[in-house]
DNA sequence: TTGTAAGCGTTATCAC
DNA sequence: GTGATAACGCTTACAA
């Protein structure tokens, strides 16, 4: 059931009836009860489809991720997605699964959608297909993947990693500790670069060398963490806390100390970095930094938005937007103090 | 650039560029490759819009979910997702957070957008709205849904509850429990009482007394899991094993035992439900029946794109389909013997 | 083998 | 206020 059958029925054109349902103030308040209740009985939907051809706009965007059921992206979609539906906007989902054909493929897809923005949130794609998202041609924001540059459409939203490796540090010096070991992911990331300078800045702070001995570098999950335990250990001056990569890697590395009949926090304060929700589960509970994830994807959403009413120029003005995680404090780096 | 601007180019009509691109046998070699290759210089991108209005399919599947953080909606959303693409298919995904203006408003939006079909991963969009939902008239897969009846567009796949619970509950009368407890979610839900029933053919087949009082009931989260604990062990005979509705449950439960300074699983033996990433990460690592999520997810596109290439009639063929879950043995409940 | 023309469901620009 | 008419980008008879 299309306007047309609408229009046929009312005994009007089908422009009139176009207006009527746009609310048009050029139809009289008679005609446009009178369709708009026809209509309704109809069961008439409007077309999407159609309206985007003439309108040039899909009020649609699509989200790029590299797997959906990555606890933090899931929470970080939520936040797009609810953003998204209170602006009118529908979401096209594509994960990449850090295929590099499927990449190509979800910014191909969203191209020929015809989506009005994209999100990207994945590193990979953000980081290796710039030059190809730009070729879309509408604008993009990538979330937490490192934009080296704003480029001419590509805007992008990360949580400051380097405040938030510095927070981690400074509470577990603030609890006494001076051996406190970096548990890093492959350095390939440059989160995991800034968090490691922000582990340092909070030690040169304190005063405390910075051993290198103290850094071990895992592959970031939670079979990671488990391994990094013999090297904390084993060393001259062994760690008596940890502040790791992220909550997989820490809730490992407590798994494995636990089990080798160490007493947490006090034979080993552990502090993570995300707060996915498991941090608050596990035994004792993980002190962490609490990445806003949906708010993040709230503000991706708005920024994204953001760009589309804006004129071109103004573009350039919101590029890249920093937010700050925050300190979580649970048992597992000490007791209340 | 449209068709169009690269027939001008190409000094032929736009339907012979049409046609060159969709590969037709129509057009010659020659020209064929002169487009296609002109198409590629262009930067040519298929307007997947003005397409669908005339083919009458977007090559779209709508995915409703209520949220999309639920790891183990996430999961089956990967599924989907994948199988999608695989299929040429976009995936636009709604998510209601159970809140009925939403829900509705999602079902809505997918008809607008003219999804091919719609698949839904939430309780409650499935069992409310059913005939809102076949208004859209396109099928319809729920998965987890109690579908109490496939209706003429309406499909489902779910996991099998009761052959979930007497596994587990099978499982434990293995290991030598007889009293074994149940903790169960508010009883609004079938996959509750489907899972219960479970509980209990095992029990009845083992002849051991089915006994009101070791089924708690808790909201079936992990708070839910901990506040059981002191509802097992005060009653008469305490419970020596516990089989939960689900994964956050058990845990929940493992974590209050622990506390407790119970020796898990000497003291208590616990089996969950769902196989969420976690479960092999607490301690002691979770027993759980494992849903097949991401099977599941694919196993519901797959029936959902059968439904688009058979005809109509056909459509009623495949209607319910149950998938097993599987045991999967952990530390919780018990040495491997 | 190619071109012409109609049409998919809208909105927008004209006239009347 | 309302109705023709064109246009958005594409596919597909029907002609040539």
């Amino acid at each position: 059931v299309s306007i047309k059958d609408i229009a046929r029925q009312a005994e009007v054109s089908h422009s009139t009836v176009s207006r009527a349902l746009g609310n048009s103030p050029l139809v009289s308040e008679g005609t446009k009860d009178r369709i708009q209740r026809l209509a309704q009985e109809m069961g008439y939907s409007p077309d999407a489809q159609a309206r985007s051809l003439v309108l040039g706009r899909t009020l649609t965007i699509g989200v790029v991720v590299t797997y959906i059921a990555d606890p933090f992206i899931a929470q970080v979609v939520q936040g797009i997605e609810t953003t998204a539906h209170d602006h009118g906007y529908s979401v096209l989902l594509v994960s990449s699964q850090a295929e590099p054909e499927r990449e190509i493929a979800a910014v191909e897809m969203l191209r020929s959608q015809r989506v009005d923005g994209v999100i990207v949130a994945s590193s990979r794609v953000g980081a290796l297909y710039r030059d190809h998202l730009e070729r879309i041609g509408v604008p993009v924001i990538l979330v937490n993947s490192m934009a080296e540059q704003g480029g001419r459409y590509t805007h992008s939203l990360g949580v400051d990693n380097r405040h938030g490796g510095r927070s981690a540090t400074e509470h577990l010096i603030q609890k006494g500790h001076r051996r406190i070991s970096y548990v890093a992911r492959p350095a390939d990331l440059g989160s995991n670069s800034q968090r490691l300078a922000g582990y340092e800045d909070a030690l040169n702070e304190a005063g405390i060398p910075v051993d290198p001995s103290l850094v071990v570098e895992t592959h970031g999950h939670f079979s990671g963490g488990r391994q990094a335990l013999p090297q904390l250990l084993s060393i001259v001056e062994p760690a008596t806390a940890a502040f790791c990569y992220n909550d997989m890697t820490a809730i490992g590395l407590i798994s494995a100390a636990r089990e080798a009949g160490l007493e947490l926090p006090q034979d080993l304060a552990v502090v993570g970095f995300d707060d996915i929700p498991f941090a608050s589960y596990v035994y004792p509970a993980l002190t962490t930094i609490a990445q806003p994830t949906s708010e993040m994807g709230r503000r991706a959403t708005e920024m994204l938005l953001g760009t589309l009413v804006e004129p071109r120029e103004a573009n350039d003005l919101v590029t890249d937007v920093v937010v700050r995680g925050q300190l979580v404090v649970r048992g597992s780096s000490g007791p209340a103090s």
